[in-house]
DNA sequence: CTTATCGTTGTATAGACAGCATGTC
DNA sequence: CTATACAACGATAAG
């Protein structure tokens, strides 16, 4: 038996899915054949990529061979789920598996590793930072490649993909159902295999005035308990023991489902003892817990549940949890769970058709919508799953229809926006992987954005703008990178992000801290900025004119509330106090201050290359991580202590690391006595001192 | 004169990748 | 180019 089957029979997996068995029929285990699959959700598309991973890594002794695989997932969360599991799986057969996403790198080279589960922008970064070990890689899989499609992160994407084609590599593309699969898997060379089989039956129906009206035929109707319908289709299902997930279009839409979603009548009292504490838990992350946190412990409560941005990670995780071990009943969420994780349901709503963008109302994608009601159809738990539409008028009838009905859209490379060209390209010329002209047109030739769009005047038009960009601010000359085009390459951020920084850093009269947290709020990294009121335009207009800001644009008084925000975050402003203030949900808290410690880390680099250089933003920076003031950073520096260790030590009168040698016990009192001799043990070591004893 | 009801106007709108060097309460 | 929910406010009718 072939090494790959037999690894596949050590898990217990006998028998192959169709679309599995297909690939292999079409050769996925030939090592030199690219393969583009597009099939359904949940049909089994992770074991092709898992099966290609196999035949490269081990040889016929099922022992690791000398080669690399790489597994390029598009979320963070999602990567790290991957990365357990496939720990789980294959380390037994001497693999090495290692995790390199933003915020967590494996301590050691990524050279010795196997396989590498990562994201497309972190690759891209690691590249950047000259990956000795490319060489070695002989088969990357690509999860969900038809993000190659999504407006801000596609172009990302393409460009590696058109660097790995260049190697001796065998591309895995997985993707969901897309319109133009063809175009995709001509440009990547590869075998094309679409397919819609389902593990589960799923029955696409729309919901009308009290009515499923099956796509396939025969019609179900609910039982009318109150007048809201989403309620009805919800009991409807639970009462038949199964689960839902209703796709909302704004987080407040989800919100306000939930809350109506009262499911106390179906839950025994075990499951309500559980919930219980699931809601104090959702209580406890945050102290004390704010107005969103009591919402959702309500909802959870009786068995519903919200999820969206607004949570943080620790949130989304619990909900989620609950909801697999299916004691959340429903849950209402907004994209967040259309497209990676793997959640599930019987039933699955979908409430818009419409959504708000910057460019205004527009209908949601066919595929997304495709995607949210393929989550219906658990294996092994449901009959079948249902994906729903819920209508209200005859234009969305015709809509939901169509979503259900027709193929979707196709996928178009994104490689024409801006900001991705001006990353991408210098990163490319920093490098030095084009180091001309011709280099330059030879690669763009191979893009899919080449591909797609044949003439290729349009596109040398946009790419010279973007190279003279570059040249006019300095980081690139004559197709050479300077000093500051290198850094800002390996710093990852948009050019115009760093000409932004650099501008703002050379009219800089006062070095205030606000002014620092200003210039970074005004970067394309930190867009959407919050929202600026009419009421509140004066009152910033004229606390910026007094530091010597000139523009008043309404970009530039968003940027500036953003960086208000930040400066009460690291001011120690409690956590509930910011998001009332500045109408923000826990959530969208912590994903400023992460983008603002970056973008801060960015600027103290750029600082030092043009001579600016300052103490200050390294200090911002390290308070924006522990949201603290500046009195307490050398407790900070110190392991075991956060912003809230150290403020209580501050307050007792110890304030540096000598005080802390030198007052063992009052430490002790003050944080625990474990913890103070983890602290001084490690104080200890750091200063070659004899460990002290309390 | 107070309260309830209905109509008008105004407002707000999804998500999430990247640096770097190691560990919060 | 496209929508819609909801809050705040205001006009009108009922009590």
């Amino acid at each position: 038996m072939n090494k790959v089957l037999e690894v596949l029979n050590d898990f217990g997996i006998v028998e192959l899915r169709p679309p599995q068995k297909k690939a292999l029929e079409r050769g996925l285990l030939d090592k030199n054949k690219n393969f583009l699959i597009s099939i359904p959700t949940a049909s089994g598309k992770t074991l092709i990529g898992e099966m290609a991973l196999i035949n490269h890594l081990l040889d016929e002794n099922k022992k690791p061979t000398n080669k690399k695989g790489i597994f390029i997932v598009p979320l963070k969360a999602l990567a790290s789920e991957k990365y357990e599991e496939f720990k789980n799986k294959y380390e037994r057969y001497g693999l090495r598996i290692a995790l390199s996403i933003g915020d967590y790198d494996e301590d050691e080279d990524l050279s010795s590793y196997n396989l590498i589960i990562t994201t497309a922008e972190k690759l891209d970064s690691l590249w950047r930072h000259k990956i000795d070990w490319i060489n070695d890689v002989s088969v990357v899989v690509v999860d969900e490649i038809h993000l190659i499609n999504d407006e801000t992160r596609g172009g990302t994407l393409e460009i590696l993909l058109t660097k790995l084609k260049e190697f001796n590599i065998q591309i895995i593309g997985l993707s969901a159902t897309i319109g133009n699969p063809d175009e995709l898997a001509e440009w990547l060379n590869a075998e094309l295999i679409v397919d819609d089989w389902r593990p589960v039956e799923l029955k696409k129906g729309i919901y009308r005035e009290g009515v499923i009206e099956y796509i396939n035929g025969g019609n179900k109707e609910i039982e009318a308990i109150n007048d809201n319908d989403i309620y009805n289709l919800v009991v409807d299902c639970v009462k038949e023991g199964g689960c839902c997930l209703v796709f909302c279009n704004t987080k407040k839409g989800a919100v306000n489902e939930a809350k109506k979603l009262n499911l106390k009548k179906f839950l025994t009292n075990k499951e309500k003892r559980k919930l219980k504490e699931i809601a104090e838990e959702i209580l406890s992350i945050l102290e004390p817990p704010t107005e969103m946190c009591k919402t959702l412990a309500e909802c959870i409560l009786n068995g519903s549940a919200f999820h969206h941005a607004g949570l943080t990670y620790q949130h989304r995780k619990i909900v989620e949890d609950a909801f697999r071990e299916r004691l959340i009943k429903v849950i209402c969420a907004t994209p967040t769970l259309s497209a990676g994780l793997n959640l599930p349901c019987r039933r699955a709503i979908v409430k818009d058709l419409t959504r708000y963008t910057n460019k205004g109302i527009r209908p949601i994608p066919i595929m997304e919508i495709q995607q949210c009601i393929g989550r219906a159809g658990r294996p092994g738990l449901d009959p079948y799953g249902e994906g729903i539409i819920l209508v209200k008028n005859d234009r969305d009838y015709l809509r939901a229809y169509q979503a259900l009905t027709q193929r979707p859209e196709p996928i178009y490379s994104k490689l024409s926006n801006q900001a991705v060209l001006r990353t991408q390209l210098l990163g490319l010329i920093a490098t030095r992987e084009i180091r001309d002209e011709h280099d330059l047109e030879w690669f763009i030739k191979n893009t899919f954005y080449a591909y797609q769009y044949g003439n290729l005047r349009e596109v040398a038009k946009n790419i010279n703008e973007v190279i003279r960009f570059l040249e006019e601010n300095e980081f690139i000359v004559d197709f050479m990178p300077t000093e500051l085009g290198k850094r800002v390459s390996e710093l990852y951020i948009d050019p115009l992000s760093a000409k932004y920084i650099i501008d703002g850093l050379n009219e800089m009269e006062n070095e205030e801290e606000i002014y620092y947290l200003y210039l970074i709020s005004k970067t394309l990294e930190m867009m959407p900025n919050l929202r600026v009121y009419k009421s509140e335009e004066l009152d910033l207009i004229n606390e910026m004119e007094s530091l010597g800001i000139k523009s008043f644009e309404i970009e530039d008084l968003e940027a500036f509330k953003t960086a208000k925000m930040l400066y009460d975050w690291i001011n120690e402003v409690p956590e509930d106090e910011i998001l009332k203030k500045y109408k923000i949900e826990p959530g969208i808290l912590r994903y400023k201050v992460e983008n603002a410690i970056w973008m801060m880390h960015a600027l103290k680099e750029i600082a030092k290359i043009i001579g600016k250089s300052s103490d200050i933003p390294e200090k911002l920076e390290i308070r924006l991580e522990y949201g603290a003031k500046e009195d307490i950073i050398e407790l900070l520096s110190i392991k075991y202590i956060g912003r809230v260790r150290a403020r209580k030590l501050y307050n007792a009168g110890i304030r540096n690391v000598d005080d802390i040698i030198n007052n063992p016990s009052k430490v002790a009192s003050i944080i625990g006595e474990k913890i103070a001799k983890k602290i001084l043990d490690e104080l200890g070591v750091k200063f070659g001192q004899q460990k002290l004893n309390l």
